[in-house]
DNA sequence: CAAAATTATTTTAAGCTTAAAACAATAAGT
DNA sequence: ACTTATTGTTTTAAGCTTAAAATAATTTTG
């Protein structure tokens, strides 16, 4: 514990306190408040339009992608929710009509869960007001500014995954 | 429908489709992932190391700026929940003896709460290690990413909470 | 082929979250 | 002072969410 002894990469570091990480906490805060703010409103909305919640449109969003159907375990993969989650979400879709879960011909474990004709109407009809909801919220960005915003986002994901999982794999 | 016809503003537009916003729609889902898939893994890590919750986290989180405690409407202001939830959730730390509640001595309908002094020795355990969490998790961006990421989503907050709001007020 | 491991889903218990209604106290306007 | 409006909190009902355990079907492996 020499005062003297100075570590090797001090010239390229420069002299850093021992771990402040206030910066990226600030800028977690900042991207959470963000996410907050504008599902919040969202939600809110979802609500007062279409009396439908966020959960609900987010599900219906995801099968309206997939004409055949998904199985409930991609679904819980591509929503990041666990799968029981997906179970009671699904059987409330499918009590008001808007989803239909059959057996998988191949795989007699595996639900697949697909929009109704009258689900995929109605999202198609609440996905159009959504978009400029969206669009409305993120008004006042550029197209830089939202070309470059992507990007750092990007790189934020993979950076989160490589935290999250390991640089392998 | 004439080929031949092009709108006025298709030199400075380009041919565009009457309202085509899937370029903020993506950028959103883009920034929901983010805060999803850090959240998750916060949540995750505060679950396994400290059998916390992040609610519970975020909360004391809010007190520990606030020595002299804070009123229940402030923290839902700060932390953008319903007071419906706050009470529940204050309910839970008095229980285990994280927080106090205490009435307001100049507003016999406001509650105070406060963090108890094993409430905040805790939450700074934590909060050391949480900080390290989120800047591995942050890791792989340049310090220059960061500031342009802060930026530019300094400039999304006040975007969606012009839009939320309204110009005015 | 049988045992073991994996995969797909559901159930359970607990906690989180919201909107709306109810309740209580303070502030504002007459 | 009295009425009205506002503010602060709690309660309620419904739905969302998770982790962990349970169930069931498929795949892998010895």
């Amino acid at each position: 514990m020499d005062d003297q002894a100075i570590p090797l990469d001090a010239e390229t570091k420069a002299v850093e306190q021992p771990e402040d990480h206030r910066e990226e906490l600030r800028l977690w805060l900042r991207l959470l408040t963000c996410s907050t703010l504008i599902e919040g409103e969202v939600r809110r909305r979802l609500r007062e339009r279409f009396d439908v919640t966020l959960p609900r449109f987010d599900l219906m969003a995801q099968l309206d992608k997939a004409p055949d159907g998904m199985m409930l375990s991609d679904l819980s993969k591509r929503m990041m929710v666990s799968n029981g989650n997906l179970t009671g979400l699904v059987d409330r879709l499918v009590a008001s009509g808007h989803v239909v879960r059959t057996v998988s011909p191949t795989d007699r474990r595996a639900m697949v869960i697909s929009l109704t004709d009258e689900g995929r109407a109605e999202f198609r009809t609440m996905a159009g007001e959504h978009e400029h909801w969206i669009a409305d919220l993120f008004g006042d960005l550029s197209a830089k500014d939202r070309s470059e915003l992507m990007r750092l986002l990007a790189k934020t994901k993979l950076s989160a995954r490589r935290a999250i999982m390991g640089d392998d794999q």
